[in-house]
RNA sequence: GCCGACGUGGCGGAAUGGUAGACGCAGCAGACUUAAAAUCUGCUUUUGGGUUCCCAAAGUGCGGGUUCGAGUCCCGCCGUCGGCACCA
């Protein structure tokens, strides 16, 4: 195919144009108090969710969102915006460590490489990234302010009057002890269980578990000390402010079903002269408790247990010891459980029911008990049948039901004083009396955890953390960034100590103190990176309050950042987390808004030709550099934009680069044309006349729905557009080369690099006509209203509302005389003969409709 | 199972409740050419009828409804994709 002539010299002036971008520092842009900056301008941030530098380098998905992004930005630029528009690297990572395990080569120097490939990719698409703000997770710049941050966590609390975070000062100056301060910092070591893989020699995240496995390695169960982050004591705020936010609604649903409130209440049970409390949230159901679960794992069931029981009970234990929450839960397809010989009192009727302990029932979640009423939630009902416990209708279902275990709203029976209450108001009801009676209270959970931060990795952030006499100790602020020493190998330790615990040298420090030698995940880097962009190169603190102020100030929303394009597969996690270190920073006073994002939009995934997944083992991967070599980067652009809407999962396909590819080489030819040699000219027929009346509609309405469009991020009807546009321009002759430059300037900021040197040809040849500026200094052209109004209007009559005829009408036709016109038509005549006109509809401009029968 | 998104030509997709299929791909025909490619012009939802162009009917996953008028709004199904999955 390369040796097809091509249809225009991208592959000269491609690479001229960014060049002089990169000479010029075109889409740089100043912090206020820098040389160039204009304060009278306002501010637009758009945001493109930083790659992992893979080996693979850039795939087709990438520049998807980056093409969405680089459009607004060139676009805001010319609206009048001080646009920040940056890229970064999220460069810490496993593939980089195994790669440093395998060869002995440190992960550095991979990940440099794969940094360098990364940006000449990028540069070749032309986007107007400000190149001078990059960062990279893993400088030893950027890693001080992630250990910088990570030490405000473990140095606040969070009040629980206000739900704000405050410094742990506070609590030192009212004298709470040693063990109730660690107890309450946001960032604080528990003993967890992690998923530990032998073969690998690491631990390995929830999400990494199900896909090792499946490729035959072990992954056991350890417990093992771990440093949490306690985002739960901020679940409630990150649910309800969510509300200001201009984000996909299923997106904020995700977040929030993600988080899992739910309302119920606490009820004490007693078992012998324990109590016991669980969380329900039907406590009007407390009649119809049959039986009380206990997680496997709950401390209170070595004293409930009796002895003849003790043995079952073990042994139960054991086999559940041994699962993962995953397995726990896939390989459910019956309930297990035991019984523990022990009964607890229904603090509501005094009944005595069997204590079991079960795996249905999760330690991690409310109190790690529940009182099971199997006639109105399904999974109880499932183990009432397995071990045939009695079942105690207690709600009445409305007429109809024919569920037999009824979950939903109905009315209380059997149930004492709540008889006759619908489910809420015995909901209410019995929480009262529980309160009352100092036996219950209201409450809510969240299925969010803590977050497990650590992991024993080598290319990660050290935490900047050590320990004396077993107690963790911050190092000071002046000692960051704390980097992880080089070491021999990279092969693991063979044991779930961390990687960096080979290094003893680094880890001694004498005395018995020694360094913490986790390292923290890959999301800590982009929990703050669009932070950072804002004074990326600022050594004296993570961003100085000017900056942070301009670019994510408040414009009356509570998100800083104007415009964040990204996957899906972020929806959750990467989120969330950026939203909890956020609100973080916010309390203890270090940025002013609430939110990190006030607009969010998820580009869809685009799959291979197949109509599949882009896979390597498919072999339907579509490699960006080979659409740029044979179509150049204006063509990869436009068509990523063409395939359809942004949000939308779509196949590739190379029929459709080769037909934007067309396009943009008619707008070529709408200037030059080729003689036998291949030599390009400027075609005569380009001059300097007046356009128009049709040529003017089309221009102008082009500006208008290219804006409009780009506005709303319907960037393939915009473009759309523009071909129709280019069709009407490529009859004429001559050809108006106003016309011609102010489709340019709409089209400059999907195809920068052609209309660029389209309009710099133009400038020269009709300096009268054509501005001498560059596209990317001028203004968004105006599009002049006048010229998109007709003197004539096509109207369309509909008889019953079939469509049998059109006519034209004068644009200052009334109604009346629409209609008059319309019921005169031969062809109406026809459609209503023998039937009586009932009513005419007219729409002025659109369409008349007579009704007959 | 629960939650969410989406179903329109051969394909990607367009359509403030007002001409369904813009634009592009693929296909067909013509022009240019010794020829091909490229380019340019035209046609292209289906079916039926007259035949350079027009007429009629059907048509946006399926079945109902609201409306003068529904791809669009409402109700009930079916299907595809994504997320969660014993969270009491």
């Amino acid at each position: 195919m390369s040796e097809r002539r091509k249809q225009f010299p991208f592959d000269t002036f491609e690479p001229k144009w960014q060049a002089h971008w990169e000479a010029r520092k075109t889409f740089s842009v100043p912090n206020p108090g820098e040389p160039g900056f204009d304060p009278a301008r306002p501010k637009y941030y758009v945001l493109d969710m930083f790659p992992y530098p893979s080996g693979a380098g850039l795939h087709v998905g990438h520049p998807e969102g980056y093409t969405a992004t680089d459009i607004i930005t060139r676009y805001k630029r010319q609206r009048g915006c001080n646009v920040l528009h940056p890229m970064g690297w999220d460069a810490f990572g496993l593939p980089a460590e195994e790669h440093a395990r395998k060869t002995g080569e440190h992960p550095r120097i991979n990940t440099e490489n794969n940094v360098n490939n990364f940006r000449r990719q990028l540069k070749r698409l032309g986007f107007a990234y400000d190149w001078d703000r990059e960062v990279n997770t893993t400088d030893p710049d950027y890693v001080r302010w992630t250990q910088w941050i990570f030490l405000q966590l473990y140095h606040s609390y969070v009040d629980e009057t206000t739900g704000r975070a405050r410094p742990i000062a506070e609590l030192e100056a009212r004298g709470l002890s040693r063990d109730e301060i660690d107890a309450r910092r946001l960032a604080y070591v528990a003993e967890a269980p992690v998923n530990w893989c032998p073969d690998l020699g690491t631990v390995l995240a929830n999400e990494e578990v199900e896909e090792w496995r499946a490729k035959g390695h072990a992954v056991e169960r350890r417990p093992l000390k771990q440093w949490m982050l306690r985002i739960t004591a901020y679940a409630q705020r990150l649910i309800d402010e969510l509300d200001g936010l201009d984000w996909p609604e299923g997106i904020k649903l995700l977040q929030k079903n993600w988080i899992g409130r739910s309302e119920g209440a606490e009820v004490d049970f007693t078992i012998g002269g324990e109590t016991v409390t669980v969380f329900t949230t039907r406590p009007d159901t407390l009649f119809g408790a049959t039986y009380m679960v206990l997680a496997p794992e709950h401390p209170l069931v070595d004293k409930i247990t009796t002895p003849e029981q003790r043995d079952a009970v073990e042994a139960y234990r054991k086999v559940c010891a041994a699962k993962s929450d995953l397995e726990r839960t896939e390989l459910a397809k019956e309930k297990t459980g035991v019984f523990t010989g022990g009964t607890a009192t229904n603090p509501v009727n005094g009944e005595a029911i069997p204590v079991w302990i079960a795996d249905y029932v999760m330690m991690s979640y409310g109190t790690g008990a529940i009182m099971a009423v199997p006639a109105h939630d399904e999974r109880d009902f499932e183990f009432a049948k397995q071990y045939g416990i009695p079942v105690i209708e207690v709600v009445k279902a409305p007429e109809g039901n024919t569920d037999t275990c009824f979950t939903g709203n109905g009315i209380a029976i059997h149930s004492g004083f709540l008889d006759g209450l619908p489910t809420p108001e015995a909901k209410a009801k019995i929480i009262t009396w529980l309160e009352e009676k100092g036996l219950g209270k209201k409450t809510v959970n969240f299925k969010l955890r803590d977050w497990l931060f650590s992991r024993q990795r080598y290319w990660g952030e050290p935490f900047p953390i050590i320990w004396k006499e077993g107690r963790h100790e911050a190092i000071a602020d002046s000692e960051l960034p704390l980097l992880a020493p080089e070491l021999d190998d990279y092969k693991p330790s063979g044991s779930p100590e961390p990687i960096l615990s080979k290094a003893t040298a680094w880890v001694d420090l004498g005395n018995g103190v020694t360094r913490e030698t986790n390292t923290m995940p890959q999301w800590a880097g982009s929990c703050w990176y669009y932070l950072r962009y804002c004074d990326a190169r600022n050594a004296e603190r993570f961003i100085s309050s000017e900056a942070e102020a301009y670019w994510l100030g408040k414009n009356g929303n509570p998100g800083g950042v104007d415009l964040y394009v990204g996957g899906t597969e972020h929806a959750v996690l990467h989120l969330l987390y950026a939203r909890f270190w956020h609100k973080v920073l916010h309390d203890l006073g270090h940025v002013t808004t609430p939110e990190p994002f006030q607009k969010l939009v998820n580009q869809g995934l685009i799959l291979g030709e197949d109509g599949q997944k882009m896979s390597k083992s498919r072999g339907n991967v579509v490699n960006p550099d080979d659409v740029v070599e044979e179509y150049g980067a204006d063509a990869l652009r436009l068509y990523e934009m063409f395939m359809g809407p942004l949000e939308q999962v779509k196949p590739w396909s190379m029929k459709g680069v080769e037909g934007v590819y067309r396009f943009l080489a008619r707008v070529w030819r709408l200037v030059f044309e080729t003689n036998q040699e291949g030599e390009w000219s400027r075609r005569a027929a380009v001059a300097d006349v007046e356009p128009s009346k049709a040529t003017n509609k089309v221009v102008h309405a082009t500006i208008k729905k290219v804006g409009d469009d780009i506005e709303a991020m319907s960037f393939n009807t915009a473009i759309a557009q523009m071909m129709v546009c280019t069709n009407e321009l490529t009859g004429l002759d001559p050809v108006p080369v106003r016309s011609i430059d102010l489709l340019l300037r709409v089209l400059n900021p999907f195809a920068p690099h052609l209309t660029e040197e389209l309009h710099a040809h133009l400038a020269a040849a009709f300096p009268d006509a054509v501005p001498a500026a560059e596209l990317a200094s001028l203004d968004w052209p105006a599009y002049d209203e006048s010229c998109l109004v007709e003197d004539e209007l096509e109207i369309v009559i509909q008889v019953n509302g079939k469509v049998r005829d059109k006519m034209t009408v004068p644009r200052e036709a009334t109604k009346e005389q629409v209609e008059a016109q319309a019921l005169a038509r031969e062809r109406v005549q026809e459609h209503t003969a023998g039937l009586t006109v009932r009513k005419v509809i007219v729409v002025p401009g659109r369409l008349v409709n007579v009704v007959a029968n």
